[in-house]
DNA sequence: TTGGTTTGTTTGTATATACAATTATTCTAA
DNA sequence: TTAGAATAATTGTATATACAAACAAACCAA
């Protein structure tokens, strides 16, 4: 495919990346709205550690597709916020194991609603077929290029 | 659709937004490549320039989804680059008309050849129609959230 | 014509991100 | 056992972004 430089501009909706944004606007405000300021970034850290508590820096790192950097100062946003805590470690002390804490906790059912009310508008006349094929199309785009 | 909260995490890879991210990355490096040091953002909004000139930053805030802050502080970076200048519009002295400078207009062809090559990457195996049903959906998508 | 509104842009403030370099701890191989 | 490599996290620096507020020019209606 690509034989010509249309391509370009029919790509371009890719990579504006204004779906996912949006999404991510719509998220965030969706649980201003109950009473939730966190931000999208935020919410998708904290979902992998009402999943699981006590992950790595590291392992949420692959889990969000950001690298260390990126998660560790989100920790410290969280960390400021009262939502998680650092424990480092007792077997490995270059380690920092992350918890919830109870405030935190409680948030889970609030923000799992909500990001359900973010997909179920988000999806609306999308059928789960057609969302599962561009789900597998973008992660064919992204294991080309990692 | 959605029946049960396993869409959550179904649908959490559009969430994460890491296809479009890599494709930024990716475009970013092929144009390091080439000795060109933009970032994929800065390439977005140099494309409809170098498609036509003297277009206001409020046509470049739609035509690239940002916000006219983001768009008014992209410019900033790129005047400092001396690939765009401002010109205020004799008509209306609100608005700026943005133009490239020869050095901007210089950097088109190899700009658009590093984008269709990231563009040449990224579809590796995958079919014109995919791609375009991909884009479709997140077009709808992008609609149900604006 | 003038006062209120709209429009185009900028500024303030906070968050998120990448990439490179650094620190601290652990592992490993001679 | 110890020096060098590997690993986990942090810090430095720059860019991009959102949202709210401010500002300036233009428009418009009484």
């Amino acid at each position: 495919m690509n034989d010509n430089i249309d391509d370009t501009e029919e790509f371009f909706s890719f990579l504006t990346g204004k779906a996912y944004a949006a999404l991510g606007r719509r998220l965030q405000r969706n649980l201003k709205d109950e009473g939730v300021n966190i931000t999208s970034e935020q919410w998708s850290l904290l979902y992998y550690l009402w999943m699981e508590e006590g992950r790595t820096q590291q392992e949420l790192a692959c889990l969000t597709f950001r690298d260390k950097p990126s998660v560790s100062r989100l920790i410290n946003n969280l960390e400021k916020l009262k939502l998680v805590i650092r424990v480092t470690d007792k077997e490995d002390k270059r380690t920092n194991l992350i918890f919830l804490t109870k405030q935190g906790r409680q948030m889970k059912d609030a923000c799992l609603r909500q990001a359900k009310k973010t997909i179920d508008q988000a999806l609306d006349g999308v059928t789960r077929e057609d969302m599962i094929k561009a789900r597998n199309t973008l992660d064919v785009l992204y294991s080309n290029l990692s």
